[in-house]
DNA sequence: CTCAAAAATTGAGAATTATCAATGTAATCA
DNA sequence: TGATTACATTGATAATTCTCAATTTTTGAG
């Protein structure tokens, strides 16, 4: 039995997979203690860019966006956060690099980084996982920076919109999107106005519906293409 | 005395820094027979997106750039890599999720992740170290973000130049520049002949000299402040 | 339900950057 | 050295995207 608060499998630092070792159920977690648990509604802020940086998080549920100071009145979004990642990990001058804001109401598994120490100290296996973690991240920004660097606006928010569909869902299932028009630009570096105008360009072209907080995929594979497309490749003719 | 090819004090793998305890030279490193050292010279591809990933690398001198599969003809420089850093580390499908090239003659020390995950189970010290080095490249690749997301050309390029400057140099200093307009135009998401215009424009404003192979800085005031630029403010305004 | 505020859409014109094309300059090799 | 090739610069034009401004739609408060 694990003593802590969380209780799916793939917690980082306390699910059993990650805590268990290779013969089942027979190592135990201990962290109970150690961990604390925090809850924040949508539009709030979890930390700001510049605060004191001490504890660790697991995003449980909800998701996160990292934002910068604001440069010349734009902001810029470095990227959202689901269920499971990591968040606010130690900083060489201990202060956090950017800003959390909970997009949905969010549900956060806290540890300090003086017992985060510890127990990566004692469980090399929670060692792995978390640079797992941080590698997938990297990865992540590396999509980010390839999109931003190359993509033409439609490409760009044809990614993200295929960025959204659950795992696991029918495609053609509508989902959720929690981001506005603006917080969308401000992800793919474009201003609200384009995106907006991409978004019902591509309703006229029967690729999605977007009726308000949510995205249907009525062309999936027209979608990935442009998605795919760079910069010189036409549109209309696909 | 440390049982392997690298000499200096911050090698991931092998360094004193490392391997040793809080008690200083008690704990000795073995990972001789683990290691391999390999050497490319400038132009040489260290390994190709796609390839199977079997080793992690330290790179202990020069520069590498990691680039994508162009899409659409044009290429993403998703990040350059100096000594001390990590590449290579494992991927879910176990392939390089990029192509990496030598920019200068290299120097790497490879450990294959089998016994990579041996060493990290048995010094959690080495795990904490990998750790940070992710976070490190995350943060880099956090500033790209910034960058391609909202700043505009110059500021772009004022911020590439400026992180050229080798640290604890004097920022008047000459230092060289390995990457071709080409190439910088390919990590700023630029075109090839949008940098070199910029660069004639820095001339002509008397911010910098760039003969052939290496910058210098003449106003380094000037080229701090285009660089923190966002899109809409004046440029010769300053 | 109605009104006020916020968010999204649309249009027109301006600014930035890309593309195409030509020319100049530097490095390389026989 | 001269020829060849790659790299860099510059100009003219086109495409993309941004900015500013005006509407329309949606949301939330009372």
């Amino acid at each position: 039995m694990l003593n802590c608060y969380c209780k799916n499998e793939d917690c980082v630092l306390c699910g059993a997979h990650f805590f268990n070792g290779e013969d089942g159920a027979s190592q135990v977690c201990d962290v109970r203690g150690l961990l604390s648990r925090r809850r924040y509604s949508a539009g709030e802020t979890v930390f700001r860019e510049g605060a004191p940086c001490t504890q660790l998080m697991v995003l449980r549920a909800g998701q996160l966006k990292l934002t910068t100071m604001p440069l010349a009145g734009r902001e810029q979004i470095l990227g959202l956060l689901v269920a499971g990642q990591l968040v606010g990990f130690e900083t060489s001058d201990a202060t956090y690099p950017y800003t959390a804001t909970a997009l949905t109401p969010v549900d956060v598994c806290c540890i300090s980084h003086k017992n985060m120490l510890l127990v990566l100290e004692e469980n090399p296996s929670v060692a792995l996982r978390v640079i797992q973690r941080f590698r997938d991240e990297l990865v992540q920004a590396q999509i980010m920076i390839r999109n931003l660097g190359i993509k033409p606006a439609h490409a760009r928010v044809a990614s993200f919109i295929l960025s959204l569909v659950p795992v696991g869902s029918d495609a053609a299932d509508p989902f959720p999107l929690v981001l506005s028009r603006l917080e969308i630009a401000e992800l793919l570096g474009l201003s609200e106005e384009t995106v907006s105008r991409v978004f019902a360009e591509f309703r006229r072209n029967g690729l999605i519906e977007a009726p308000h907080g949510e995205v249907r995929l009525l062309d999936v594979r027209r979608v990935k293409r442009l998605a795919g497309m760079g910069a010189g490749e036409t549109w209309d003719g696909i």
